[in-house]
RNA sequence: GCUCGGGUGGCGAAACUGGUUAGACGCAAAAGACUUAAAAUCUUUCGACCGAAAGGUUAUGCGGGUUCGACUCCCGCCCCGAGCACCA
């Protein structure tokens, strides 16, 4: 046998491939499909990255064990074209992209085919290839045509140093990605796609899907659906009214003022009678030329203005209250306008603190001590009462009381009587229960909590409707109490944590400490209204859309989702194929005239006013309207790149096909991606687009299915040796060239699976590498031991007694067992696949292969088994075994091994005899084994039954086949 | 702050729906064999603590709980990673 030389054999076998193309696909009617797909890769100039293997590699084994199962497989690959990179270089270089472009895609071409990945080469696709780009204009225009695809001014993110527009995800930290200097505003008409019309759809077809639930998780709240009610408060003394989204209605009684976005459509016309004009104008300009960040960022302190003789009605009750300008509301969501309710929000608590405006509460939290809970027959007595929290300031704790009769500890607490307030009532009780009298009074926490809980001290059920104030000590602690109260109880000081529910009798402490806590003391909890007319002592949950039918609302779904802007003032995309005519206006160009190619240009970059470079090109500029045939000029701007990819898995159905994106038949063979593995760094950008696309496109009739992918799983990142993203600046990239150079392609594919869980980012560890090069030569030994024919049970060597907890293919020593075991590697191999547990997978061969080496020979039949579960993880040097093995076909056309249920287990097994829990030793009885059987076997041995002499046996628990707990 | 993942040996990690002595499989390390030597290969050891050994104790982020039995379930807390972030 010779040297397992991984460079002769991967050459040959790809060669062999290359001629033979096996993984090329046709439609087929009697069989069955499977449709396997990866991210198509942007071929940047880096070349590949060792990432991109562990997609490709873990869909590819799928594919391939598909294939062995019998179905018709396509698995195909493209380019992702269109990007960055290439543009840049291309505006410092002046080389056409196109040209670096494909210089990139064949070295990845070349790099992929070293690998040995399944993949339909013949479906190939390039998106910047205008025979492709041509259908994703053409799809463009039936956006336009179909309402969908609009133009409007927005607000973008503008590089003043690149004089461009830049996409929100191209924008890090508020500067530019690529020359780091700070993102401006600036408005400019932008492309829309209306992506929000399918916001519901999006949202509810998720459950149609076999997607990874975190996957559903992070669509669903990037799309935001949430529902609230709509409701007009009319500006005073104006025919206007102001329409606010809530989603707390059951609120509307505390609202003490309405605030309005900057951008908002009425403050043109308000502020025209407003007394405070000059600082309204002022306010207005500041929150223009904010950027994105500094306005967004929740942890900057809100501001605002106040619209001076403004006023609005509060439908509910009546009320006048005042309207703000502030740009915590956004003009963008919702209806551009809120009623604010500080005391149950924390946004307007904030901002009602430091404009001092009023916080009223409405609704109050209910808290039942299941401690010491109602006594039934006692009489029930409602009290409106306080607590006070008192503080030393020099070392944090807090004043308490130990009951004496009671096994309590309290806060100072106490009814409140006529004409108090919450301080007046405080001071008082502190003074009767502690003598304290020098307090400096802090503030109250929040509004009142309603509580319920049985009084002891007197005897009768309590629901008090508490409040609670903070002091601090200001001065001595000392005071003279009377006999009365020393008697029921005495002061302690706690430290604050020391204040627990454990500690405390205080059935709502958990809003004490968090309001103590939190200088934000909005309540947002639910509980029964208050301070709400006829609405009062109502469940604040409950009676939502009841109040919004009380003052004329409606009943609304809002989404955080918003439009896609669909256009770019670049080079290197696709031309949006319309022109603007004086006379029709935006008309969009006839399919015969598609695909609209790039131009030449000499320079790359943006124009000064930040149009795309195309502008710049007279000639091409300045067309006729296909319409009326008058004067038109084209639209300069470009597409993102996440159009091609919005539909390229459509197009590998049918790549060649010159009228249409792809044949009614074929789409309709191919229908559904079955399974797509791609990064999770797409969930919310290309996966949402995609899905998108496919709706607008199912909508039309073009395609078969509603959902474009049925499975998506996600795999984990690879990282730099030392858990650092791998990056050139850093200079630890691992070029994957080097590994299938050293070790071969098949050693890198089995490590890239073995390394740990699929989906998990894991770090690049050299040495694990050698684990995994020779896992392989072991496999290639192990043809020495190959037997034509029967092997004696004798040559197997077996070791017996192979067996731990963990260890699922652990044997029991019986004659037959590398039968057992092999097939059980059989079910563990094609379940863990579909898992995607390919490392466990692996281990399970190696646990195969390890025992086999100890024998002395093994049959060919089960030789050739571990081959076939072995080959889609390494395809070429299993390829190799099989043909000296004198097979005539190759390995990856044989059926996928099958196992037997009866085979998996032996029948005889060792039960674990655990007396009181502890493990006390094992006996070995045959599976169908039943208790009394057992608890007979356990007689016969000593070790055990020294452990039972004398005992009282309370509780037998006996799994069959597995254990015996005997209780004493 | 919110939403999702995670936390197990020196390291990457296993452990089916709570049930065959936690740590499979691999890496690293140590000792030995082979070799003039090294590499490769093979054999053995390898959570911690006590012990000469037999064996015992302890151990899956921390603190409680449920159970005959908990890495697995429940409550509270801490830490790490990812995503979102004034969405009313």
């Amino acid at each position: 046998m010779n040297e397992y030389d991984h460079k002769k054999i991967e050459t040959k076998w790809q060669k062999v491939w290359e001629k033979k193309k096996p993984n090329k696909v046709k439609e087929d009617s009697k069989k069955k499909k499977f449709y396997a797909l990866i991210e198509f890769p942007y071929p940047s100039g880096a070349g590949l990255h060792i990432g991109h293997p562990r997609s490709y590699v873990g869909m590819d084994i799928i594919a391939r064990k598909k294939r062995a199962e019998g179905l018709n497989v396509m698995y195909p690959i493209g380019w992702d074209a269109f990007g960055l990179p290439a543009e840049n270089y291309a505006i410092k270089t002046g080389i056409n992209p196109a040209i670096i472009t494909k210089k990139n895609s064949d070295t990845f071409k070349k790099q992929i085919k070293s690998l040995g990945i399944s993949f339909d080469w013949s479906r190939e696709i390039d998106t910047t290839d205008p025979k492709y780009y041509k259908w994703t204009q053409w799809i463009f225009l039936q956006f336009l045509k179909a309402g969908l695809a609009y133009k409007k001014k927005m607000t973008i993110n503008w590089c003043p140093k690149d004089l461009t527009g830049l996409a929100n995800e191209e924008v890090i930290n508020g500067c530019c990605e690529r020359c780091g200097t700070k993102v401006e505003k600036k408005e400019k008409e932008q492309w829309m796609l209306a992506i929000t019309k399918y916001a519901e759809r999006l949202d509810k077809d998720l459950d149609e899907t076999d997607f990874l639930e975190k996957i559903k998780i992070q669509q669903r709240n990037w799309i935001g659906k949430s529902e609230g009610a709509e409701i007009d408060f009319q500006i005073k003394g104006n025919d206007k009214k102001i329409k606010v989204f809530t989603t707390r209605p059951d609120t509307l009684f505390g609202v003490t003022y309405v605030v309005l976005a900057p951008e908002h459509e009425f403050v043109g016309e308000l502020i025209a009678k407003v007394s405070n004009k000059a600082d309204v104008e002022k306010y207005i300009k500041e929150s223009k030329t904010k950027s994105e960040i500094d306005r967004t960022d929740a942890k900057t302190e809100k501001t605002g203005v106040e619209l001076k003789g403004v006023k609005a009605i509060n439908p509910a009750n009546n009320e006048e209250v005042p309207v703000w300008l502030a740009d915590y509301v956004l003009a963008d969501y919702g209806t551009g306008a809120v009623m604010a309710v500080p005391a149950h929000d924390e946004r307007d608590w904030d901002f009602a603190k430091k404009y001092r405006l009023e916080i009223r509460d409405v609704v109050m939290p209910v808290r039942i001590d299941y401690i010491n809970p109602h006594v039934a027959g006692k009489k029930v007595v409602e009290r409106k009462a306080i607590q006070a929290i008192i503080r030393n300031p020099k070392n944090g704790k807090i004043l308490c009381l130990k009951w004496k009769k009671q096994p309590w500890t309290t806060f100072v607490v106490g009814g409140v009587e006529e004409g108090e307030n919450v301080e007046t009532a405080a001071r008082r009780e502190i003074l009767e229960e502690t003598g304290i009298k020098d307090l400096k009074f802090i503030r109250i926490l929040g509004g009142p909590v309603k509580s319920e809980f049985f009084a002891a001290h007197k005897d009768e059920n309590r629901v008090a409707y508490f409040n609670v104030a903070l002091f601090e000590l200001d001065g001595d602690a000392s005071g003279t109490v009377s006999k009365d109260e020393s008697e029921k109880h005495e002061p302690i000081w706690l430290d604050l944590k020391d204040i627990r529910p454990d500690t405390m009798r205080c059935g709502e402490l958990d809003i004490w400490l968090h309001r103590l806590n939190n200088l934000n003391n909005a309540s947002t909890e639910k509980g029964l209204l208050i301070n709400s007319g006829k609405f009062n002592s109502k469940d604040s949950e409950s009676v939502k859309q009841e109040i919004t039918e009380f003052v004329g609302g409606k009943w609304v779904t809002k989404f955080k989702l918003r439009d896609w802007i669909f256009s770019r003032q670049r080079y290197w995309g696709e031309p949006i194929p319309v022109v603007h005519c004086e006379k029709c206006g935006i008309v969009p160009l006839p399919d015969k005239e598609l695909p609209l190619k790039l131009p030449k240009v000499k320079n790359y970059a943006p124009t000064e006013s930040g149009e795309s470079p195309l502008a710049s090109i007279d000639k091409w500029v300045n067309t006729k309207c296909p319409k009326c045939k008058g004067k038109a000029k084209r639209e300069t701007d470009t597409m993102p790149n996440w159009a091609g990819s919005s539909w390229y898995y459509l197009r590998y159905m049918d790549p060649k096909n010159n009228k249409a994106f792809a044949d009614k038949k074929k789409l309709k063979y191919w229908g559904q991606v079955d399974w797509y593995n791609g990064g999770m760094e797409h969930t919310t950008l290309h996966l949402l687009y995609s899905r998108f696309w496919h709706k607008f496109l199912f909508d039309q009739g073009l395609v078969p299915t509603s959902e474009p992918y049925k499975k998506r799983t996600s795999h984990g990142m690879i990282l730099a040796e030392g858990g650092e993203k791998m990056s050139k600046s850093r200079g630890n990239v691992i070029n994957p060239d080097d590994i299938v150079k050293t070790v071969g392609a098949d050693t890198l594919r089995i490590y890239e699976m073995f390394m740990g869980p699929f989906d998990q980012a894991i770090a690049w560890d050299t040495n694990n590498i050698a684990g995994a090069r020779r896992f392989i030569e072991k496999v290639w030994k192990l043809q020495e031991k190959v037997v034509f024919g029967n092997v004696s049970a004798s040559d197997y060597g077996l070791s017996t007694g192979y067996a731990t907890k963990t260890d699922p293919l652990s044997l029991r020593g019986h004659s037959d067992s590398l039968n057992i075991l092999v097939h059980k590697t059989i079910k563990k191999v094609t379940e863990d696949i579909e898992d995607m547990k390919f490392n466990t997978a692996i281990s399970g061969m190696m646990i195969l292969v390890n025992e086999i080496e100890k024998g002395k020979a093994v049959s060919k039949e089960h030789y050739e088994i571990l081959l076939r579960l072995l080959s889609p993880f390494a395809p070429h040097f299993t390829e190799e075994i099989w043909a000296n093995l004198k097979n005539k076909k190759s390995i990856h056309t044989e059926k996928w091994p099958k196992y037997d249920e009866k085979k998996l287990v032996s029948d005889t097994v060792s039960i674990m005899v655990q007396i009181n829990g502890k493990v006390r030793g094992m006996i070995e009885a045959n599976i169908e084994a039943d208790e009394s059987f057992v608890r007979e076997e356990i007689k016969k041995i000593s070790e055990i039954n020294k452990w039972l002499v004398d005992k009282e046996i309370k509780k037998v628990i006996f799994i069959k086949g597995k254990l015996i707990n005997i209780v004493i």
